[in-house]
DNA sequence: GTTCCCTACAAATGGACCAC
DNA sequence: GTGGTCCATTTGTAGGGAAC
């Protein structure tokens, strides 16, 4: 069976400061340290939920939650001297216990006056980027893929989508697994209320009761009918178990008179037999002494018979 | 506090145009 | 003719503000 996905590796190509940057992930998890206003929610808290989805929406841009800024910001600033600048985001998984790889990841093409042009990816091969897969050409500059040429060089290695719900739903698909996307986007909604910067400031229990309301999924009647249900049949397994233990105990009760009485029977029955092994012992040594004295006559009874002839004999002499 | 409307933006779709 | 690119339009979503 194989083991569970864990994020490695965070990569940014030409996005926002970034020309080249990785960020390592240590068993899944990742510590970011700076001041404040250094850019961590925004690399991190930003691009990770981003990279689960492909939402490019500008509150969802923003660790406040605001729409000040828009993913095409990220590429090219207001005075920005360059007319259009593409780059890349990718995310790579790793399974837990063998060197197997999966990255997906977006590219993102921001040109002045112009609609933002997005694509996604992933690579299915286990082909990782930086060691044998790259997101640039490397002649007298790094110039990174347009999407015809990352669709060149992944051929069937991986995969390109055109619609974010299909990257999204690949995700869900190879890396979470819920049975419905809908589930799977509540999971993003969750990690996006919870990534709230500051979030333990108005730390109070209505602030949370808002955030689960609004990121966990309602519960229907359809949906706590087996609960329900559930509860009713614990409550009918109780009193049938209490009934039962109420029948045991008195089981036990007659068990013990019982027992009691079946001993008594036993003993008294032992003890006739006791004596009656005495009394057939008894009659067996004095049927034994008279087949003894039986013997002993029969025997005199021969004798005083041969004396009677002899004395016969000499009489009729 | 709630509801409604407006605005901004992303996503999706379809048509026009162009190169091969 | 086919595939790619560009552009316009429609739809959906979310935030902000005004009215109640």
């Amino acid at each position: 069976m194989n083991s569970r996905w864990q994020a490695n590796k965070i990569g940014l190509i030409n996005f926002w400061y970034y020309d080249e940057q990785e960020f390592s992930f240590i068993k899944g998890r990742m510590l970011l340290r700076g001041s404040n206003g250094s850019g961590k929610s925004v690399t991190m808290q930003s691009v990770v939920p981003l990279l689960l989805d492909g939402n490019m929406s500008p509150e969802r841009l923003d660790p406040f939650g605001s729409r000040d800024r828009k993913m095409s910001s990220y590429l090219l600033e207001e005075d920005d001297e360059r007319e259009e600048r593409t780059g890349y985001l990718y995310l790579e998984f790793k399974r837990q216990e063998s060197d197997t790889y999966l990255t997906v990841g977006m590219g993102i093409r921001a040109r002045k006056g112009k609609p933002l042009d997005k694509w996604y990816f992933a690579i299915k091969d286990g082909s990782r980027i930086g060691k044998d897969f790259f997101l640039y050409k490397e002649t007298s500059e790094k110039v990174t893929l347009s999407k015809r040429q990352l669709e060149n060089q992944l051929k069937t290695g991986g995969e390109v989508f055109d619609r974010q719900v299909e990257y999204m739903e690949f995700i869900n698909r190879e890396i979470f697994g819920f049975e419905t996307i809908e589930e799977y986007k509540e999971m993003i909604d969750l990690l996006i209320q919870l990534r709230t910067p500051k979030l333990s400031k108005d730390f109070k229990p209505s602030v949370i009761n808002d955030i689960l309301s609004n990121s966990l999924q309602p519960l229907y009647d359809e949906d706590l009918r087996p609960m329900s249900e559930a509860i009713e049949n614990m409550d009918t397994m109780t009193s049938n178990l209490k009934s039962r233990e109420e029948g045991r105990q008195a089981a036990g009760k007659i068990y013990r008179v019982y027992d009691k009485y079946n001993r008594l029977l036993l003993f008294e029955k032992a003890k006739n037999l006791d004596e009656g092994e005495r009394e057939l012992l008894t009659i067996k040594r004095q049927k034994s002494e008279a087949y003894t004295l039986l013997e002993s006559c029969k025997e005199q009874v021969a004798r005083l018979e041969s004396e009677q002839m002899e004395l016969d004999t000499k009489k009729k002499l």
